[in-house]
DNA sequence: GACCAGGCACATC
DNA sequence: GATGTGCATGGT
């Protein structure tokens, strides 16, 4: 059997154990950037209460993210942890989007796909995987994303891949799959289910949906 | 108290 | 180009 049978095997298998993630818990775009920035190496739940923090105070805004004093910046998102840095990196990306696009995410969504790439990879604290998933989940563009979960989970089940190669890990998921925003979505929200209920440095493998499936 | 969490930039070899 | 380290909170 080739990979893509397999993956699209695994892929609905998980699909019929968890059933969809609905993914990414937030209520617009720009948030879906905010929450890819402060999860860096950081638990959900934290990022969850710096998010909720600048929603009550009205600042999920590339504007006021912009505008706002890097000290009050500190003070909303400081759960999420490297909150210096974390500032920093908003900041960045907020001054660029309101610089370069008005501070409007439709115009920065009809950028072609690859040229966006590049252009966010270019700002201060956004790497492939922030990157991507602000391409996947902010702006539904068929990029999978690659995390600690996906290298650890299949590296398991016997995918072979260096460690830090982003570009190779994602482009054997790519290449072996069909280029579809929905089916990539799910797919890297269910490997994020799986890893969180089974897979996190202690394999929990009794009863595991993947059992036995080497690739 | 140790270990971990949906990375990234930077220094050093 | 590979490898190591700082960043920092909150849950288990």
């Amino acid at each position: 059997m080739i990979y893509g049978e397999k993956l699209l095997k695994i892929y609905k298998i998980l699909l019929k154990e968890y059933g969809p993630q609905e993914w990414w818990p937030a209520d617009s775009p720009f948030e879906v950037m905010i929450g890819a920035v402060l999860t860096q190496n950081t638990n959900w739940n934290n990022v969850s209460r710096a998010i909720d923090n600048l929603k009550n105070e009205d600042l999920i805004c590339p504007h006021k993210i912009a505008g706002i004093s890097k000290r009050k910046l500190i003070s909303a998102i400081r759960p999420s942890g490297f909150y210096n840095q974390k500032a920093a990196y908003l900041k960045g990306l907020s001054r660029h989007i309101v610089e370069k696009y008005s501070g409007d995410l439709q115009k920065l969504s009809k950028v072609d796909t690859e040229i966006l790439r590049d252009e966010l990879l270019a700002l201060k604290g956004l790497g492939p995987e922030t990157v991507d998933s602000i391409l996947l989940y902010a702006l539904n563009q068929p990029v999978f994303v690659i995390d600690a979960y996906t290298r650890r989970i299949f590296g398991r089940h016997g995918v072979a891949i260096k460690d830090s190669d982003y570009s190779a890990w994602q482009k054997f998921f790519e290449s072996q799959l069909p280029r579809d925003a929905k089916l990539f979505n799910e797919f890297h929200a269910l490997i994020v289910r799986l890893a969180k209920e089974r897979c996190r440095k202690k394999p929990d493998c009794q009863g595991c949906p993947l059992k036995g499936i080497v690739l």
